[in-house]
DNA sequence: CCACATAATCTTTTT
DNA sequence: GATTATGTGG
């Protein structure tokens, strides 16, 4: 049924059928049913622990999806309740997808009626239901992160507040996190409103939900927070859901938000029958709100709350479990849980130093095709990195190998600029309140209603309390405007109700093609003469193409919003190119974990805002990304980078020393034999890792800085003084990696060097030798 | 109002 | 290096 309105449900969850209770749904008889078949006792035990709260600390690679999917199926073969009383909640559509099939592949279509989704999908479908009790109308929109920061730019724009020291992005992320939190702004303490965005957090806050509420929208954060005001102040709306829900599983428990929390204990009121899965271990979005506090408290939050531990591990051998559980084991506040394996064989972990990222790249692509040639697929291998931007190494080292290779995560077909630019045209007809994407099209194409005109339809907009399109149906009337822009705007404001007007007399998907065509949009790309052009108009094909498979364009859109997934899975073999966040619940037979070095990993920032807490974060995300590995995991680490153009030295991750030498094999390292380049790299390299634009971190972590008293810091600067007495502008040096130059200034233990070959560059003095 | 040039900033991780 | 904010001239 996909209504989502649709709460016939309602009734009483069906009885066990007279004569069969010991018979599956198909009448079979039900000794071990075969989808039980094949479970531990634990699991076991997991999957049949229906009724009263559970909660199931499932242990990297335990067979947790597999307890999840066995457990819906149960469920329903037990007729415990029909597919539409269950709720079962996941943190990622993939993970949502994933589940779905899983469970249809056992039970068959009745996975249908299920309301399996991620929680801002789930909860968006309840908000629509109810949308007018706080405050919206029941078309509102979804907005995105793009779409939130140009809102919130405004509001600083309209409090006079400088950009440069209040940027949008910190007020949502301040915003973000009271939301995470369960907060509206009548909630937020006192305490914290004063420190917030020089003390105006709290209104700016205000504003900005005022804003959505006349722009009848709201962010990702509203769509629980929102559901969750409106569960606490009407008891009959949320004893209504209650009572439909007999069921609610939880995937990634570890993962969830206050405001997720707190809906999920509304809801799972009723029914007491919460199953709550996770492992605090793999707590990786505590800077999105998460609270791994949420899977702590667990037994104190649901009364008579049954634990039950997942620990034998399925997947990796035992040298990677034992490196893995070895490093998490520094980490403080754990519930704890101590993986085991039967198998009793495999390869250990190795540890590579390499000179620069580059060679780093060359290494991995080396060992890509070497797997390859001994039979391995592509597919059986990723890369997981910290940051996204690392995968580009990676990216041009296999380009020029000419392996196969797929990003994933990377840049989404819903976030290019064409597709964005159409789906703004369709917001506005179906939403006509939506200033912000009429914002985004207004002069697109180019019709010649510039920042001038939108000044007044604003200000017009503003001082009336009434949405830009309205303002500008009344705008046209009155002689505000010059001619010209007055009747184009007129035009524009003509199209759109036109449009609008078809929404129910004319096909979805033709009414979208006539809207970018009459609109002009599709013919401001053909007239395009750019190298792009042509991909563009393919995109808006493949858009259109999208639509077919949806009811209406509004379906359309709420997909869009909620499901901004691009995992199209991709033709072919090729080898995977992801986060560490990314790689998350999924597995591989090889994995390469590159860029182990202090402050990209741990990344500096995390250490900065959250001290400990984000550096046992980070090592969690360590954790996550060995436990990935089936068979092999392969460490390593550059003693130089290039961070936009300058070289910066780095030194290993401290993750690299926590890791048990008993499971790890160095190739490479110091002292053991390895490139004789790499020992001078990182032995001399006296620098902290840290980014061009974290200037004055620098300064306080220098070794030049005295307050350091480790051994090494004299020996940096000793070098330091060295390097910046010996050199002298002008004079000609010789780089290991970039050849004979030119120094052309110098700066305590920095120089910058014309090279003769790789153009301006900015090197450490220790790297440079006389020719 | 637009087109082009220059300057500044950027990057953690994502529903 | 790339994208995006700002400024200048048509």
């Amino acid at each position: 049924m996909s209504d989502p309105f649709d709460l016939s449900a309602l009734e009483a969850p069906p009885s066990p059928l007279p004569g069969t209770a010991g018979t599956g749904a198909s009448g079979r008889p039900v000794g071990t049913p075969p989808y039980l078949a094949g479970l531990n006792p634990v699991q076991r035990e997991a999957v049949e622990a229906t009724e009263g709260p559970v909660l199931v600390l499932a242990g990297a690679g335990t067979g947790k999806t597999r307890v999840l999917t066995t457990r819906l199926a149960y469920i329903l073969d037990r007729r415990l309740a029909y597919p539409s009383q269950i709720l079962s909640v996941t943190f990622t559509n993939k993970a949502a997808r994933e589940m779905r099939e899983r469970v249809g592949a056992i039970i068959g279509g009745a996975v249908e009626g299920m309301w399996i989704g991620t929680f801002h999908s789930i909860a968006a479908r309840m908000l629509r239901r109810h949308a007018e009790a706080v405050g919206l109308k029941q078309n509102f929109s979804i907005l995105d992160t793009d779409d939130q920061l140009r809102l919130l730019k405004q509001i600083l724009q309209a409090e006079n507040m400088d950009e440069k020291r209040w940027p949008p992005r910190a007020l949502a992320a301040v915003i973000d996190r009271w939301k995470d939190k369960g907060l509206t702004p009548d909630k937020v303490p006192a305490a914290e409103a004063a420190r917030a965005f020089d003390g105006k957090g709290v209104q700016l806050y205000r504003t900005y939900q005022d804003r959505l509420a006349t722009l009848n929208a709201c962010d990702f954060g509203d769509l629980l927070l929102h559901v969750t005001t409106l569960f606490q102040a009407h008891k009959d709306v949320l004893a209504e859901w209650q009572r439909k829900f007999r069921y609610i599983l939880v995937d990634e428990y570890q993962d969830t938000n206050v405001s997720q929390y707190l809906w999920l204990r509304l809801l799972a009121q009723g029914s007491r029958n919460i199953a709550c899965v996770g492992d605090d271990d793999q707590s990786i979005y505590g800077w999105r709100g998460a609270e791994v506090g949420n899977i702590l408290r667990f037994e104190q939050d649901f009364e008579g709350a049954r634990i039950i531990r997942l620990e034998q591990n399925y997947r990796s051998t035992p040298h990677i479990l034992g490196a893995a559980s070895g490093l998490i084991a520094k980490n403080q506040g754990r519930l704890g849980k101590t993986l085991w394996t039967e198998v009793n064989e495999g390869e250990k972990i190795t540890l590579r130093g390499l000179w620069d990222g580059d060679e780093e790249a060359r290494v991995v692509g080396e060992e890509v095709e070497a797997r390859q040639r001994a039979g391995d697929r592509l597919a059986s291998m990723a890369i997981l990195v910290r940051a996204g931007f690392q995968t580009r190494l990676f990216e041009d080292r296999f380009l020029t190998l000419g392996v196969p290779y797929r990003v994933y995560g990377g840049l989404r077909f819903y976030e290019r600029q064409e597709v964005r630019d159409a789906m703004a045209y369709f917001r506005v007809v179906c939403q006509p309140d939506d200033d912000l994407a009429l914002e985004r099209i207004l002069n697109t194409p180019k019709r010649g209603l510039g920042d001038a005109t939108l000044q007044v339809l604003h200000s017009y907009g503003r001082t009336e309390r009434i949405p830009l399109l309205q303002a500008a149906s009344r705008l046209i009337e009155t002689d505000e405007l010059k001619p010209k822009p007055r009747s184009t705007l007129r035009k524009v404001v003509e199209d759109f109700a036109r449009w609008r007007a078809l929404i129910d007399g004319l096909p979805h998907v033709e009414l979208a093609e006539m809207i970018l065509d009459e609109s002009g949009y599709t013919a401001m790309w053909q007239a395009d003469r750019s190298a792009e052009a042509p991909g563009r108009l393919e995109n808006l094909k493949e858009l259109v193409r999208a639509l077919e498979t949806f009811e209406s364009l509004a379906a359309f859109l709420e997909h869009v919003a909620l499901v901004m997934d691009n995992d199209q899975g991709g033709e072919g073999d090729a080898v995977g190119l992801m986060t560490l966040h990314a790689a998350k619940g999924l597995e591989f037979d090889t994995v390469f974990l590159p860029g182990w070095e202090e402050g990209v990993f741990p990344h500096q920032r995390a250490m900065e805002e959250k001290g400990t807490e984000g550096l046992e974060e980070e090592r969690r995300l360590a954790y996550v990304g060995i436990t990935r590995a089936r068979r092999r995991c392969n460490i390593s680490f550059a003693a130089n980078r290039r961070i936009y153009n300058q070289w910066q030295s780095s030194i290993p991750s401290r993750f690299v020393e926590e890791l048990p030498p008993d499971h790890v094999e160095r190739l490479g390292a110091p002292g053991l034999g390895g490139s004789t380049r790499f020992n001078e790299g990182w032995n001399q390299g006296g620098f902290v890792y840290d980014a061009p634009w974290l200037k004055a971190e620098r300064a306080r972590t220098s070794f030049r800085s005295p307050a350091g008293t480790k051994q090494i810091d004299g020996t940096a600067k000793r070098l330091d003084e060295q390097a910046a007495s010996t050199f002298g502008v002008g004079e000609r040096v010789f780089h290991q990696k970039f050849g004979p130059g030119t120094v052309r200034l110098v700066e305590h233990d920095r120089l910058e060097i014309d090279f003769d070959k790789a153009g301006n560059k900015k090197v450490l003095a220790s790297f440079v030798e006389k020719p």
